[in-house]
DNA sequence: CGTTGGGTTGATCGACCTCAATAAAAGTGG
DNA sequence: CCACTTTTATTGAGGTCGATCAACCCAACG
């Protein structure tokens, strides 16, 4: 979103003008996240609000249950987001990539965990600050809330698919939605990158590991995929989304 | 919400003022839903754009993919929400009731079917005074953003539910889902009314119509509870409580 | 070189689905 | 009100997909 206060991967590879707003330019996430939203002016104003920041893998950026202080944009990386279920069973709610904004509901406390899968890069809004803002541009709480109708969508999809898909069904539907995300921020790609372990794909799909790794293999055998350092690469997209029918 | 425009039962039922605002004193859904948010003198406004409806059971209030010109508060009865997946399968997102607001996110088009299960009365609102009343007060932005968000928590619970629970756990969730949520209107009861077909409530847990009249009469034999005409009645919360393990 | 954590593969078991029959309830028309 | 159909609910028998338990592989790392 900007890169004012360092830190930022992208203020080290192009030379950045000197203006506080004109970093917003080079940053992957203004086009589709909140920032959208607004207009120049009001870009200053959430600039001065947002402090840079970065989290190397496995650490974690807020937990479950605590006070919501800060909300974050992401700007590169993956974090996934867990919550933990009252018998000790781990879920998956999602995970969140570049332009992904977490804390969209501004609700008093978050509802799971976010923990870093690679090096990620965020713009950190206080909340005081960040409320003030909506309150005083009210694009940004359209923009918000539209975000959150959408978010409230895919989650209603997820519910469905969730519901009554066979394994390679929600693999499946799980790799070409990962790509289809993907592809916002970085245009159609084969390559599907899962910085995620399987067991956080087992979380977020309710299947246990041994499913996936069977079920990934069952994809290989068919030519459907091909398994690459830290992904796979789609091989067969007809009949991958033959099988998902979306 | 409001009664002004005739068709209520509640309007029947009590000896309503002759002010157009009071009649939202006598309505259920005044105090939970959106309306909570507004002002007396706002509350004129949003009385001024809503049109009081009735739908008999079967009928359906709007259908999926159809463009969402109008916006409904439930003032009383049932709704079920019903997605069609592409291969034909049907979903139940889930059951809205009294206070519900339906098209929240105020997306373009609705994203499921919303059929009526019991006499259900509503307040419409079209979508572009809703639209404009929605920018002219920001209270009612504030609160619709807060219960989008709030239906998006209950939707990423719902999420981690389906995912991981045997049928039992799934069932007793959904009955003691149901009684909170009743409670919210008619305070807590032991009956809890379940207007839907079995079938409904398979659509909805992500099971078949046999597992789930099999989990009844399992419950029943547990003695945990008694099936009544039109719901069950909870015989022993406790033990239900520690098979959901909320 | 042993250790550790993630990933794959195999064998077995069980929860839920599927198919099928029956029962109960809710409409329908005379 | 009663026969009739239609829909919904229950119960049973058998099959299957994914979970569970267990072994093994492999790469990273001290």
């Amino acid at each position: 979103m900007n890169n004012v206060r360092g830190h930022s991967n992208i203020v080290k590879l192009v030379s950045s003008p000197a203006s506080s707003h004109a970093n917003c330019e080079y940053c992957k996430a203004r086009t589709i996240s909140i920032c959208a939203a607004l207009e120049f002016d009001e870009l200053g104003a959430l600039d001065q609000l947002a402090r840079k920041n970065c989290f190397q893998p496995r650490e974690t950026l807020f937990h479950e249950h605590d006070a919501a202080n800060v909300f974050y944009n992401i700007t590169s990386g993956m974090v996934r987001l867990v919550k933990v279920l009252p018998d000790g069973r781990r879920t998956l709610i999602g995970f969140a990539m570049t332009g992904d904004f977490l804390g969209l509901s501004m609700a008093d406390r978050h509802v799971y965990s976010g923990e870093a899968l690679t090096d990620v890069s965020v713009c950190e809004f206080r909340r005081d600050g960040f409320s003030d803002l909506v309150d005083q541009y009210p694009h940004l709480l359209r923009r918000l809330h539209a975000l959150t109708g959408h978010e409230l969508t895919i989650a209603q999809t997820q519910m469905a698919i969730l519901g009554r898909r066979t394994a390679v069904e929600k693999v499946v539907i799980f790799l070409l939605t990962m790509r289809d995300r993907w592809s916002h921020v970085n245009g159609s790609n084969l390559l599907v990158v899962l910085p995620m372990s399987r067991m956080d794909i087992a979380d977020y799909l309710g299947l246990t590991v041994e499913t996936i790794s069977r079920t990934f293999t069952q994809l290989v055998k068919q030519k459907l995929v091909v398994i690459v350092p830290n992904g796979v690469r789609l091989v067969d997209i007809g009949r991958l989304e033959a099988i998902a029918a979306i």
